[in-house]
DNA sequence: AGCACGCCGACT
DNA sequence: GTCGGCGTGCTC
């Protein structure tokens, strides 16, 4: 009987597929292997060797090609990816395929990691002692006798040195070869550490080594990013790598120049914007072990680290640690995995952390390090409530908020008034008849784009013109409701004539690199309002900003779910602390219509620490995440009824398991490109009840008659990984 | 997910 | 007459 393979396809099914081996080479676990599959040809990962295969030897067919001498992925990257795949509910082929950068992914030797450089041939040796060559050529052997000399160097030594390179190259005198790229020299020295710094890293230093996890609780500004630097810092000088995640792009440039001026090893950054083949090669350093700290955002966590010291997860609580379609994980939850598998400690740092990782430490899973001095001395500022009831409203800002602002930029300083609401008004009502625009996919009011003259369904993307009078009544009476960023823009630009008014959203932000010029141009100490949504609530340093101005946060306070209050909270303090960084004060101010809710009340009276321990218990109480567990069935099919079919084919074929359905079934809702989407939430009271149920329910959801039809998902809220 | 097959509408 | 729309089924 042959060693049948079993490979990892990436295919978003729950299967793994079987192969009889190559002609020729063997392949390992981990290697990767060139496999017909349907009518093509397919990348896949090896994961058994020597396995029975329950398919027929017939109709197995032999892997065409292996790609890899040893394995590329190696023991620990394809144990913690089988475990993600399992605790996820994914398809584990997906898993394989995030871990690999797709330019790893094909049928390709992999890309040559050492710079580009030229040496002499031995036959340039010679030509050189014989002196047989004039002018350029002569030259660049001379340049070359010393040794190996990179492209970049002899730009700078032989300007034009090209041509001469190629006639040696044809002639045979001098070989294209590559050298490892130095390191940079530190260009900064590290600040001295406050106390709490000190006390943090001395006690996560004292774990390296082993796995632990920590939770570093530290305000805005109070220095979190030092303590990761000093600890990086001490792994490196061990000869071992460091991966530090955030959440975005955005603060990577800023970061990354941070930790190349302070370290002077080689790093490595890695995002989603990167190009394949620079997003190879820097996971193929660190493979080696080249790279010493790994700078990414969510799919950096798939990184190989053989040297692994230290992982770090920045700003924890970040909702874009999620990955939201095909293989859903949590790379801060992915992160604790891999630390535990690699044996070393991982921090979890954040201002506002999440209430599963608040959870996790009053069980005893994690230790809490907390940061609360702010260096430099500048208290934390103040958040004051302004009650808006019965008050004159222009464009929905409160006389008292205006007059802040007005106050903020006589002093020459800045304002940032926030809203979490794009667009010009969320609805767009008829004054005559009572009609509103009406989104005709989901039946959601359409939001009123008044720059592009249209109206836009934020739920589904569809896009309609903005009718010059009701469609219903013919009466011209159209009346914006609501206030979203485009109109507080325009009041403010109208109330405050001689100030520049910035808007900060998915809108202006489009391009490339808007949103760092416009930070730049924010840096210069001249007043400015800036109005924007969620995007400025992450870590931009804005020196000259002194008023935060929130805005109808009180959507949040009504939401249906259930991780409404604990993102509000966050939301809350994480723009707060964008006021008065520097060395001028700051003041927040909170306009709102529930100036008693007790959520509000708590949060400004005795912080985010106590008014999330109160959502904590609220959540044990009703046993919601991270103490009750839940799954969400996702499916999503081009006609409504092929969803419907499916959820309730499901929900029948769940009828057996020790689980429930959480409330009614939802009908599907119409989503972008003329998709439905419908979901069915399921609840367990224990994790481990949760999990032995889904397993095999999940491989049963892949048989159902309608599971062909429709695209589905089953979205694991992160809980607890013990 | 890709990809092919297959069955009905509007064009050279 | 065929090009191509997407609905359906399959991949060791």
């Amino acid at each position: 009987m042959p060693a049948v393979l079993r490979v990892a396809l990436p295919v978003p099914l729950p299967t793994l597929f079987d192969y009889l081996p190559a002609a020729s080479g063997r392949a390992d676990v981990g290697s990767r292997v060139l496999v017909p599959f349907g009518k093509g040809k397919a990348v896949g990962v090896v994961v058994e060797t020597n396995v029975e295969s329950a398919v027929g030897h017939a109709r197995l067919k032999r892997v065409l090609k292996v790609l890899d001498d040893g394995p590329l992925l190696d023991a620990e990257l394809m144990a913690t990816l089988a475990r993600a795949a399992d605790y996820w509910l994914g398809a584990p082929g997906e898993a394989y395929a995030n871990a690999l950068p797709l330019a790893l992914r094909e049928d390709r030797p992999l890309p040559d990691l050492r710079e580009e450089a030229w040496a002499l041939t031995a036959a340039g040796q010679s030509a050189l002692d014989a002196g047989s060559r004039r002018g350029g050529s002569r030259a660049l052997l001379e340049a070359l006798a010393p040794g190996p000399v990179t492209a970049e160097l002899l730009h700078e030594l032989l300007p034009g040195w090209r041509d001469a390179a190629r006639r040696l190259d044809e002639a045979g005198l001098i070989e294209r070869t590559g050298v490892a790229g130095a390191a940079p020299l530190p260009t900064s020295t590290p600040p001295e550490l406050m106390p709490e710094q000190r006390q943090a890293v001395d006690t996560i230093a004292a774990s390296l080594g082993q796995f632990q996890s920590f939770l570093l609780d530290g305000v805005t500004g109070s220095g979190k990013t030092e303590v990761y630097l000093a600890l990086i810092e001490q792994v490196v000088a061990q000869g071992k790598q460091a991966l530090l995640l955030v959440p975005e792009i955005g603060l990577a440039p800023q970061t990354v120049r941070r930790v190349r001026d302070r370290l002077g090893v080689a790093v490595e950054v890695l995002h989603s914007n990167l190009a394949e083949g620079d997003r190879a090669r820097a996971w193929l350093r660190a493979r080696s072990g080249e790279a010493k700290v790994i700078l990414g955002t969510r799919s950096a966590v798939f990184t190989p680290l053989p040297h692994a010291g230290l992982i770090v997860v920045d700003e924890e609580h970040d909702g874009a640690y999620k990955q939201q379609e095909g293989f859903r994980y949590h790379a801060r939850d992915l992160a604790l995995l891999r630390a535990r598998a690699l044996d070393v400690p991982v921090v979890l740092g954040s201002a506002t952390p999440s209430l599963e990782s608040l959870a996790n430490v009053q069980a005893g899973r994690y230790r809490a390090l907390h940061l609360r001095a702010r260096p430099g001395a500048i208290r934390a500022p103040q958040v004051q409530i302004v009650d808006m009831r019965a008050q004159r409203l222009e464009h929905g800002l409160s006389p008292a908020l205006l007059a802040a602002v007005a106050d903020t930029v006589a002093r020459g300083e800045q304002a940032l008034v926030f809203r979490n609401r794009r667009g010009y008004a969320p609805v767009l009502l008829c004054h005559a008849c009572g009609w509103h625009a009406e989104c005709p996919r989901c039946e959601h009011p359409m939001t009123l784009h008044a720059g592009r003259r249209q109206l836009i369904c934020h739920h589904c993307d569809y896009t309609a013109r903005l009718p010059a009078q009701c469609p219903a009544c013919a009466a011209p009476d159209l009346k914006p409701q609501g206030q979203g960023t485009e109109r507080l823009e325009e009041a403010l630009a109208a109330q405050f004539p001689e100030v520049p008014v910035l808007r900060i959203d998915r809108e202006t932000t489009r391009r490339r690199d808007a949103f760092e010029q416009l930070l730049e141009s924010l840096h210069e100490d001249r007043p400015a309002i800036l109005v924007g949504t969620q995007m400025l609530a992450k870590g931009h340093d804005l020196p000259n900003l002194t008023l935060v101005a929130i805005v109808g946060v009180d959507e949040g306070l009504h939401s249906v779910d259930f991780r409404a209050s604990e993102r509000l909270s966050q939301l809350v303090v994480q723009v707060a602390g964008r006021a008065g960084r520097a060395r001028k004060p700051g003041r927040v101010l909170l306009q709102t219509h529930h100036p008693d809710h007790p959520l509000l009340r708590q949060l400004l009276a005795q912080g985010y620490a106590a008014a999330a321990a109160t959502l904590l218990d609220e959540r044990r109480s009703v046993q919601l995440p991270p103490y009750g567990h839940q799954v969400l069935l996702r499916a999503e099919a081009h006609q409504r009824e092929h969803v419907d079919a499916f959820l309730v084919d499901a929900a029948h074929a769940l009828a057996g398991a020790p689980l429930q359905l959480a409330g009614p079934m939802p009908a599907p809702m119409p989503l972008r490109a003329g998709r439905h989407r419908g979901q069915l939430l399921i609840e367990a009271e224990t994790r481990s009840a949760l999990h032995t149920a889904l397993r095999p329910w999940y491989r049963m959801l892949s048989t159902l008659p309608s599971a062909r039809r429709v695209r589905w998902s089953l979205d694991v809220d992160p809980v607890d990984l013990y």
